[in-house]
DNA sequence: CAGTGAGCGAGCTTCCGCTTGACTT
């Protein structure tokens, strides 16, 4: 007989089972094993007649929770129970925060155990730790596992009664809860923001100096003793100088005046101020750092990012992935600075070992920080990971390392100069000692920010110098308007607040993608009609549930419930069946809301309105006393919509389309259109024989005003036919598709051969040598921006002469034959594999691949395949928050 | 796909947090 031990993860099990003695069994349970029914088919029959039982919680009786096993967790669970009958002993080893002895608690209202059973908690995983936690066993924390109760069956309350209301009065499907319609809402006020940013622009005047020799630059800041206006001088709602702000504005004209007054004159060193300073690294990461450091500087999304963090952990290369603690053990202490001395040498090394302390909201902290595994860090070089693990394991490190390392320490200095009246500054940073700027400096969203760290040198200057001025240029400035929010800048605002989790950071960002709240633009995230209408609607109606602090308010009950100073039942039965409870205020909402006003989003400045429809949104306005309608393209966003383009629309649907000339040769109207899927032209009209005129999307970034008549027969006559390949007698076409230009080489049953152009080449111009030679270059390697290539070539497979290769993923290595992909052998590298090795593991992958359950049960409730229209207009707007953008100017 | 913005109306959609698997380039 055995003690049986439970934990979270098969990783943690594997761990923890090399410092228990022998006779213990460790087992995972996979996170959660019960919780409330997700959907209709999860309520068992029972009770599905019940009102309250598509909640799963029974309001009218005291809140009472309605747990299910999910389908993914039965296997589990009823092994866990197999393990159970050969065990004398039962000891719960889930993590010590709420979360983790919910897990204990409902392991034990499945299991049953009629053996002793203990709770056992530890934050690291040594020898004595595990040794210590065995010894020092206590009880399930009821109050703990009731407060995790409570903050299920809120989310549960607000998710499934705030749904529901806008699938009545917006659109089906729709979603609102605790997390993600406060993370859309802060989307939605930015860009409100920016709708309503006005430009300002100011201009000021650059000077190139010189002295000894060398030469630097300074900007003019004082002229006549007063300050000249800078970028936070503006207001932004009005594009003006903010009242009251007693500054300096010029214009071009003024500045062209001040360049030329003084031109020639003598310039002095009026004085110079040296400013020193220090800068501590960086806490070490936890998981919201990670996910921001990673979007910022490997340019992964968060999702991406804890997948590769996943696959370092559970490799044994990275401590747990999902923390909120910046602690650091002390044997990662030790290990940092061994790696400091050992690297960088003794004067890197921080006075004393440094530990920070976890600042946001409401943090749980039942793991270590994001740091290297082990009692000793190997060095990014010392691993043979590849691709986007190495690339992470590396920023994990270093950061982890930089921690134990001195101050930066640095000097700004600052040189006022005086030409007549006007005065000019130049700002110099001399790096006296760098410390852990060796190792890593934390990234911006700003990208100018990023500049902040380097060295800015100044000649050595005094008071009285005389340095000569080479260049005198005016130079334009506009304000910009606040930034959109990235991945990362989300994440860090969310966790900043409290809300949300390190396990749900990315799946926030999923859910509000999914559900069509936010597009990914770039880098940005960019809030839909959609989202402006559900956050226009929750607002007005449900203040309190989308207010920043609500979750921190929650949070507090919670600790409350926990410590046993609140209780819990009355807490839910206020919030949801008082007087101003959810319940009620739902049911009174329901009558008042009215679905069309609902449905039209309030956009400043714009005279057509705009509405959610079946198809999406549309525009809606009247013509001569008729309503007029016309559907936006997909994937436009508010951000997007101009008067110009709701003319257009509206143009095109009152006096159709417009009309570019005729096909030179077919005679035929070409028109251009802008439809659901973006600008398009059209040869000839829709008739009842011609149903189906020929049409073609425009390409990638050329605007609907530059079209012409000839760019406009050739994108209809695209496919274009090059020539006939010289191997085969086949044609080799050049199109346009939905991933941009490619040639074909079409060898009719054969199939067909396409590869994309690459930038360098024009689709209207391409000859037909290059597209023979793009056609010749193996195809596997198209990848990102071209760069993918073999790790290793194995040779040819015997029964198709195709060939296999070790090629480099995000997961590690892996083989690759046609579509069948398999990872290396455990243990081996790259270096060993060999074709006899790769052979028989395709062949079994292959295998069991057709045999695969395709079930799944609709897993994700829409797997549409998520078509990009061609001709996405990109607008790259500069994302500096209140920065100001240069424009040059040539001097007159 | 290149226009629509209604309803005959069953049954369903939906939350947050804990986990991995199977998947892919």
């Amino acid at each position: 007989m055995s003690t049986l031990v439970i934990v979270e993860s098969p990783t943690k099990a594997k761990t923890i089972r090399n410092y228990l003695p022998s006779g213990y069994r460790v087992e995972a349970s996979m996170g959660h094993v019960r919780d409330l029914p997700r959907t209709a088919s999860e309520i068992p029959a029972a009770v599905k007649g019940e009102k309250w039982s598509s909640l799963g919680v029974n309001v009218q009786s005291d809140f009472e929770p309605l747990y299910v096993v999910p389908k993914d967790k039965k296997k589990i669970v009823k092994e866990l129970k197999e393990a159970l009958k050969n065990s004398d002993e039962l000891v719960l080893a889930t993590d010590e925060d709420r979360e983790g002895e919910s897990i204990s608690w409902h392991l034990l209202q499945l299991l049953k155990p009629k053996v002793p059973t203990k709770r056992m908690v530890f934050h690291e995983i040594t020898d004595e730790a595990i040794k210590a936690a065995l010894t020092n066993c206590r009880e399930v924390d009821q109050r703990l596992v009731r407060a995790q109760e409570t903050r299920r069956i809120l989310d549960r309350l607000v998710g499934y009664t705030l749904s529901p209301l806008l699938w009545k009065k917006i659109a089906p499907s729709l979603s609102a809860g605790r997390v993600q319609s406060v993370a859309v809402r802060l989307l939605v006020k930015r860009e409100r923001e920016r709708r309503a940013f006005r430009q300002g622009s100011y201009w000021d005047l650059k000077a190139a100096l010189s002295k000894d020799k060398s030469s630097f630059e300074s900007r003019l800041v004082t002229l006549a003793d007063k300050r000249l206006a800078t970028g936070n001088d503006f207001d932004e709602n009005t594009g003006q100088i903010i009242a009251g702000r007693d500054v300096v504005l010029l214009n071009e004209e003024e500045t062209l005046a001040l360049q030329a007054r003084l031109t020639d004159k003598t310039w002095s060193v009026a004085g110079v101020d040296e400013r020193p300073s220090t800068r501590k690294p960086a806490p070490p990461f936890i998981t919201s750092t990670l996910q921001q450091e990673a979007n910022r500087k490997l340019r992964l999304s968060a999702r991406e990012t804890m997948r590769v963090a996943q696959s370092l952990y559970e490799k044994g290369f990275i401590t747990y992935m999902r923390t909120d603690s910046v602690n650091l053990s002390q044997q990662a202490i030790a290990a940092a600075r061994s790696c400091v001395e050992d690297l960088y040498g003794k004067n890197y090394l921080s006075p004393e070992p440094r530990q920070y302390k976890t600042k946001s909201k409401g943090a749980q902290e039942a793991h270590e920080a994001i740091r290297p595994a082990g009692q000793t860090f190997r060095t990014p070089k010392e691993t043979d990971l590849q691709g986007a693990e190495s690339k992470l394991y590396d920023l994990i490190w270093k950061r982890t390392v930089a921690t134990q390392m001195a101050e930066a320490r640095q000097t700004h200095i600052t040189v006022h100069l005086e030409v007549e009246d006007a005065g000019f500054r130049s700002t110099g940073k001399r790096i006296d000692f760098p410390g852990f700027f060796r190792a890593y400096v934390e990234g911006s969203d700003d990208p100018d920010a990023a500049l902040d760290d380097q060295e800015v040198l100044l000649p050595s200057l005094k008071q009285g110098d005389t340095p000569e001025c080479t260049e005198l240029s005016p130079i334009g400035h506009e304000t910009q308007p606040p930034a959109r929010f990235t991945e990362a800048s989300l994440v860090k605002m969310l966790e900043k607040e409290g809300i949300g989790r390190p396990s749900t950071y990315a799946s926030v960002i999923g859910t509000i993608i999914d559900r069509g709240y936010a597009q990914r633009q770039a880098n940005a995230l960019v809030p839909t009609f959609t989202a402006f209408a559900v956050t226009a609607l929750l607002e007005q109606h449900f203040p309190d549930l989308v207010d920043l602090s609500f979750t921190a308010r929650m949070e507090r009950r919670l600790d409350g419930i926990s410590t046993g100073e609140v209780e819990w039942l009355p807490y839910l039965s206020d919030f949801y069946l008082g007087d101003e409870g959810l319940e009620t205020l739902v049911k009174t909402r329901q009558d008042q809301i009215d679905p069309g006003e609902a449905r039209t989003i309030d956009l400043d400045n714009l005279e057509a309105k705009v509405r959610i429809g079946r198809f999406g949104p549309y525009i809606e306005t009247e013509h001569e006393e008729k309503p007029v309608k016309a559907s936006l393209p997909k994937d436009m966003t508010p951000a997007d919509l101009t008067p110009e383009q709701i003319e257009q629309l509206l143009k095109q649907k009152l006096e159709g389309p417009e009309k570019l000339g005729f096909h030179p040769e077919k005679g035929e109207p070409i028109y251009i259109l802008l439809g659901a899927y973006g600008p398009y032209v059209q040869l000839g009209d829709v008739t009842e024989e011609n149903k189906k005129p020929k049409r073609a999307s425009l390409p990638k970034g050329v605007a609907m005003e530059s079209v012409t008549l000839d760019m406009a027969v050739e994108l209809l006559s695209l496919p274009r036919l090059l020539g006939q390949h010289p191997d085969t007698g086949c044609k080799v076409q050049v199109g346009l598709g939905r991933f941009g230009p490619y040639v074909v080489h079409d060898q009719g049953k054969e199939g067909k051969d396409y590869r994309s152009l690459k930038k360098e080449d024009n689709l209207f111009t391409i000859s037909f040598e290059r597209a023979l030679e793009l056609l010749a270059m193996p195809k596997g390697t198209r990848g990102r921006r071209g760069t993918k290539k073999a790790l290793k070539e194995l040779g040819s497979h015997p029964e198709d002469e195709a060939p296999v290769n070790v090629y480099d993923g995000p997961y590690g290595p892996y083989i690759k034959h046609n579509k069948t992909n398999v990872s290396l052998p455990e243990g081996k590298k790259v270096e060993d594999v060999t074709l006899e090795m790769a052979l028989p593991l395709l062949a079994e992958k292959a295998s069991t691949k057709g045999k695969k359950k395709t079930s799944r049960a609709k897993s994700t409730t829409k797997k549409k395949t998520t078509k990009k229209t061609t001709a996405k207009k990109t607008t790259t707007k500069k994302t500096a928050a209140k920065k100001t953008t240069a424009k040059k100017t040539t001097k007159s």
